[in-house]
DNA sequence: GACTGTGAAGCCATTCACAGCT
DNA sequence: AGCTGTGAATGGCTTCACAGTC
């Protein structure tokens, strides 16, 4: 499968159609129209239409968009029709957080390894998973097919916990540390930086007078 | 004071420029290019010099930019060269982390209230700040003179929360909450959605074959 | 010779506006 | 009449390439 040129801004949107939309399936809504869809997120019906031409005709003309339909095929489409194993790095507060938020435990994400080099941490049992030690990385990578690496570590050891993911076989790295990190091209990387969130803010407040 | 159209894209780069000249000033590096710079971040030099060229010029033609100056001037740009005052509405696990995260105790940022429903959490102490009940939410953003409000409630009440906070006087809303939230068009708004976060790196998997 | 600052070109994303269905 | 799907127009960001400066 290959997505020949979609636009970063765009799969996010479709990200956030999908959340929308289920909460509408849950909420009893049958029917959709894209202005509906537009107003729910905040964008506009055009972008909308614009984001789901990517990837095919799921509505009907004059009618809108079948909810259960489109949120099918976006499911699809974000690949979130099949299970992904991710792994945690790194146990303190963060990523003891993010092992047990919900939103991470949701469909199609599975947590199966939590790791820290923190001894009085390895054992430790969050939200089901135990907790196990650094030099255990590359075995637990390979015994649970861990496809999606999530990095809380501090910054000075991010980069060499990447390396070892990455010579691992993981495909995805999801970053919270304050660091950029270098992978191979063909290893998919995505950056949250709070700081850096909180540096936009700060922009954005000085230069609103 | 105005910035007429500076690109979102930019300001984020510039926040990580600020990141990577700390870490070089501390690394004693007294000069740098924007070639350097560049590959720090992973962006092109041009990418640089015209995120720079959006606010003076800040480099010598022939030498480069000492480091010092540039990022005395990113923190002016940047509008960290003040103290903003936080308050984190929500100390469950996610509000917790971020209330005990380093990055967020960073010069400038000021956690000044961490706000509960819970009355289990009230009188708690999290990094020298003891959690408040959610009725004195409005007193306690006017006393501390809260700048920026960072929403880690449910989606149920994220909405809720948002309002009183706007309505109490907050200028600038960090949400973590996986809810799409309106605000007046004056106010500044982030999120910062996990669980996108994981669906972009499933979709990037699924479509790199 | 080295490196910045910047107009111009190129590229990409969003918006417009309407043809095409139901 | 209502709403999708889409080519064309617009707007915005990035890259190029070079003049200007040290």
């Amino acid at each position: 499968m290959k997505a020949y040129k979609i636009p970063e801004a765009t799969v996010v949107r479709l990200s956030i159609y999908s959340r929308q939309l289920s909460n509408m399936r849950k909420a009893g809504v049958e029917t959709v129209s894209s202005e509906e869809i537009a107003n729910s997120v905040g964008v506009s019906s055009a972008q909308v239409r614009k984001d789901l031409a990517y990837f095919g005709e799921f509505g009907t003309r004059g009618v809108g968009y079948r909810v259960d339909d489109l949120l099918g095929n976006l499911t699809k489409i974000l690949g979130l029709n099949r299970e992904w194993n991710l792994a945690i790095i790194g146990a303190g507060k963060l990523g003891s957080a993010l092992a047990l938020y919900e939103g991470f435990r949701q469909r199609g994400f599975s947590i199966k390894a939590i790791i820290d080099v923190d001894e009085k941490m390895v054992g430790q049992d969050l939200a089901g998973v135990v907790v196990d030690s650094l030099d255990k990385l590359e075995n637990l990578i390979k015994e649970h097919d861990i496809n999606i690496g999530i990095i809380t570590v501090p910054a000075m050891e991010a980069q060499r916990v990447t390396d070892r993911l990455v010579e691992a076989g993981v495909a995805a790295i999801l970053n919270f540390s304050p660091q950029v990190l270098r992978v191979p091209p063909d290893i998919v990387m995505r950056n949250v930086d709070l700081a850096v969130n909180l540096k936009v803010l700060s922009f954005n407040l000085s230069h609103n007078s």
